[in-house]
DNA sequence: GTAGGGTTAG
């Protein structure tokens, strides 16, 4: 996609630069010289303009370029105009450069260039960007102080920026505000808050508002459709997510890869296996690919997938009743970890390779999942393989990745080597929180490692942390056996009546 | 001529 975009840039700025300029030879080469500034253009904002009108790409190759036209443009005389500023702002806020914007705008107003309300709707999303929303906010009311008219641009930045701060109900305080003074709202502003509302876990609030914006004459477009669906499946009301799913369809409004993938997902953690692989099949036909989120979904359901259970489930179906000894294999099963845990590997590993053949970097989080798979699987081997690759593909791991990793080798009873890429990712930067220490240590207990697991108990509460209640039956668990062991040592007599000591 | 933005995976 992006050597697409890329790809297209090219090919327009070419047809630009011969339009102005008749053939030139090589206008990427051209583009970042010296020479071709100064030819081509007055001033650096000129440059600037120039691309972000033609192109709405940003014009800097990075901020050490933005500042120095910046500095550049302040000297000279005159000053360029308000509307060359917001330009210059607006390049940066595709740089995601919201301290820098908020600074700069200072400067320009020292410059004596007055805001207009498009610079404060600018500085506004810059707050918002920055969870200072209440910023955003004094902003606002300067603007009905100097009597600025805001726009729709304008509400809906300071809406999206609650929804951000998750100060959901101050969102739909504003929103209903607006509503009633009469702005037509958008399918993007109903959208955002109905995503808001989601995300906080109001559904039923979000649901309301999609068919509230329906009455108001605003069409939810395929993203509101996916939000909507999405809340539901969260929720395991996969049934209703997929009559909207027909609904959406009969509207004639076609679902995309996120759509299919939402629902996939839904139908699995139900467990409705052979209906999320037809909707696979089906987003196929319809010429959809799915992506990485896509396949990740489903190799996370094959790692999960517990076939003991399953058994269990068709045992019902078939109307055999599961005996007492049904529930002894199971639940031996059960406790045997590894053996339930989780899973259809085989079939795991073959869709991870079709998505490497598919052209899909695997990501970090794919790594993760297979990684924690085939550790719960007793795979060390391909774990560790899997663990090796994701460097070779320029990878990091995260704290997800390391934690599968180490959880892993101390099961496989390698808790040395769980130490190395543990101190390995604290040399990387991870930040070690409890949780870490605390799978590390249990590693080390399970496998009576106890001077080094006492040195990491130690390193841990110094740091801060405490130990989990895992940890502390371990502990528990071992202090217990060594007093067994000392008094064993201690009186040989006592021994017979330890019998019944669990 | 200048401002804003929404959906999926651990």
């Amino acid at each position: 996609m992006k050597m697409t975009a890329w790809r297209s840039f090219h090919l327009q700025l070419q047809r630009a630069l011969r339009l102005r300029f008749g053939t030139i030879q090589s206008p990427t080469l051209l583009l970042f010289t010296n020479s071709f500034h100064s030819f081509t253009f007055h001033t650096t904002l000129q440059y600037a303009y120039f691309f972000t009108s033609n192109f709405q790409s940003a014009s800097f190759t990075d901020l050490d370029d933005a500042l120095a036209s910046f500095n550049h443009v302040i000297h000279m005389d005159p000053l360029p105009s308000r509307v060359q500023f917001s330009r210059f702002l607006s390049a940066l806020v595709k740089m995601k450069q919201y301290h820098t914007i908020i600074s700069l705008s200072k400067t320009i107003e020292l410059l004596g260039i007055s805001h207009d309300i498009y610079s404060l709707s600018i500085l506004i999303n810059c707050f918002c960007h920055l969870h200072l929303v209440d910023f955003g906010f004094s902003i606002f009311r300067k603007i009905l102080k100097f009597g600025l008219e805001p726009t729709i641009v304008t509400f809906f930045t300071l809406v999206n920026g609650l929804c951000k701060e998750g100060k959901i109900n101050q969102a739909i305080d504003f929103f209903s505000d607006l509503v009633a003074e009469g702005y037509q709202l958008d399918v993007h502003t109903y959208t955002i808050l109905i995503n808001g509302l989601r995300k906080f876990g109001k559904t039923n609030v979000a649901i309301g508002l999609f068919k509230g914006m329906v009455e108001r004459g605003c069409e939810p477009n395929a993203v509101t459709y996916t939000t909507i669906m999405d809340a539901l499946c969260k929720d395991n009301l996969v049934v209703e997510a997929l009559d909207l799913f027909s609904q959406m369809r009969n509207k004639g409004i076609s679902p995309n890869v996120i759509a299919y993938s939402c629902v996939i997902h839904g139908l699995c953690n139900i467990g409705k296996w052979n209906q999320a692989l037809a909707l696979l099949n089906e987003m196929v036909v319809h010429n959809i690919a799915p992506n990485a989120c896509t396949f990740t979904i489903l190799i996370d359901n094959l790692c999960k997938w517990n076939q003991a259970l399953a058994l269990l489930n068709k045992m019902v179906e078939q109307n055999l009743s599961p005996n007492v000894i049904s529930f002894s294999i199971l639940i031996d099963t059960l406790c045997k970890e590894g053996m339930v845990l989780e899973g259809d590997f085989d079939e795991a590993l073959a869709l991870f390779k079709a998505m490497e053949k598919s052209l899909l970097e695997p990501d970090l989080m794919i790594y993760s999942i297979l990684i924690d798979g085939m550790c719960k699987a007793a795979k060390i081997n391909d774990a560790k393989e899997l663990f090796c690759g994701l460097f070779e593909n320029g990878l990091q791991p995260d704290v997800y990745t390391c934690c599968a990793m180490i959880k892993g080798l101390c099961k496989e009873g390698l808790p040395n080597e769980a130490y190395k890429v543990f101190r390995e990712m604290e040399e990387g930067g991870c930040l070690l929180d409890n949780y870490y220490y605390n799978i590390i240590i249990q590693g080390f207990l399970k496998h009576k490692h106890i001077p080094r697991a006492r040195q990491l108990i130690d390193e841990m509460l110094g740091k801060g942390f405490s130990a989990d209640a895992m940890t502390n039956e371990l502990v528990a668990h071992l202090l217990h056996n060594n007093d067994l062991i000392l008094r064993k040592l201690e009186n040989h007599s006592e021994d017979s009546k330890d019998g019944n000591v669990k």
